[in-house]
DNA sequence: CAACATATTCTTACAGTGTAAGGTGTCAAC
DNA sequence: GTTGACACCTTACACTGTAAGAATATGTTG
């Protein structure tokens, strides 16, 4: 009908998956996943809405490759890395990954990893497990065990980084000071610059941990 | 103007903000974090959905409500108790609770806890640890880090409790035994039955580096 | 008792959401 | 040309949270 919106189809780039995934992870990080509509999302690309169910059958689809996008930038542990370094590698690397999509983290870390392209990750890491020594089922537990922990770690620097303040109103400072003093002695403590520290802090003690259960696996 | 709609609110209990959330987890329970609405809430509860923010201003504050009322569910650590023991007991409780809750722990697990409740919480967590020996740092880091994995451990064994199936169309067996065959052979180890013993192998994993740390700290 | 005040609850309406159904313009093959 | 496939757009619907204000219920004062 109007001809400047064949003229604006015309004139941009045609859509396609990877154009949008890419639109989405932008308005994303630019006004937060609450805020991630079709239609903002459509806005960015400079199209109407429905156009992007031409290529996605859903949002949960389109969704669902975000999730694929983000994991799939995820680089496999070295070769030549041993399995305590291999997993310090692959904690670092996902907690990477994390930081540079904070915003949509808290969102893949409640997803099932079932795209073809989170299967292959999944799939190398449990390997790394077996090849260690670990049974198939110790290699499962632990493998799941360790990934409590790296998700934990991650969304909560996600969730509290990406996000504003609380909707509640916050407890004034005379209140914290009177009835929560340890958690207000404890806040400079969970400032930001410490965060790497409490990361790896955790993330050692993990890795000690392997390191016995491993062996005791192979004796 | 309809006189049924005075009856109505005359027969029922009136509304209050302990009937609503209860109400709010029930329709959370049912059918699931997404599908909770005002209206279905003020269906349940038997009155219009605007009738709700009387007694909460938004949405957002009745969902800082639950989250309060989740935390107030979990109890203390007893008295006689040392140190390990007080953790483990902790990191059990916070299980059960989002157990409890499973289909609102993947809210609760984003959400700052700086409700008075989910603040006198904290501050008695934190008091463990500094009570155990460690020094202001110490303890806020220790006891994030341990919070990193209680939570994605809860948090993982919600997600997957609480949602159905994912959007995405599932990669077929074949095509699993081909790509992933680690992943196959790790799938009966992560059946529901085992997730307690996973969930306890990070735990003591964790109170023995908490004893290790402390160890090192006391000295 | 009546009259007023306050606390609850309901009605209506609006801007926003995901998306079903079907239309329109462009281009390649015949 | 005509046809058909493809990419994109228009419209419409049922849903969301909630602002604004009307109506009712309850309590208080005369």
């Amino acid at each position: 009908m109007d001809q400047r919106t064949k003229i604006n189809s015309r004139k941009r780039e045609p859509l396609s998956p990877g154009r949008i995934v890419q639109a989405a992870f932008e308005v994303i990080g630019a006004e937060g996943l609450a805020e991630f509509s079709t239609r903002k999302l459509a806005q960015r690309l400079g199209c109407e809405a429905m156009s992007v169910y031409h290529h996605f059958p859903s949002k949960a689809h389109l969704m669902d490759a975000l999730v694929d996008s983000a994991v799939a930038s995820l680089r496999p542990i070295p070769p030549d890395f041993d399995f305590i370094a291999g997993q310090r590698f692959a904690a670092f690397e996902y907690r990477a990954m994390g930081l540079r999509f904070p915003a949509f983290f808290p969102f893949l870390s409640v997803h099932r990893m079932n795209t073809p392209k989170a299967l292959a990750w999944l799939n190398a890491m449990i390997g790394a497990y077996r090849k260690a020594g670990f049974s198939d089922r110790d290699a499962a537990h632990y493998f799941r065990q360790f990934g409590y922990y790296i998700i934990g770690a991650v969304l909560d620097e996600t969730a509290g980084y990406a996000r504003g303040p609380s909707t509640a109103a916050p407890v004034p400072f005379e209140v914290m000071k009177r009835d929560f003093p340890n958690v207000l002695s404890a806040g400079p403590h969970f400032a930001k610059g410490e965060w790497r520290r409490i990361f790896e802090l955790g993330l050692e003690m993990e890795l000690e941990g392997l390191t016995s259960a491993l062996a005791a696996a192979r004796s």
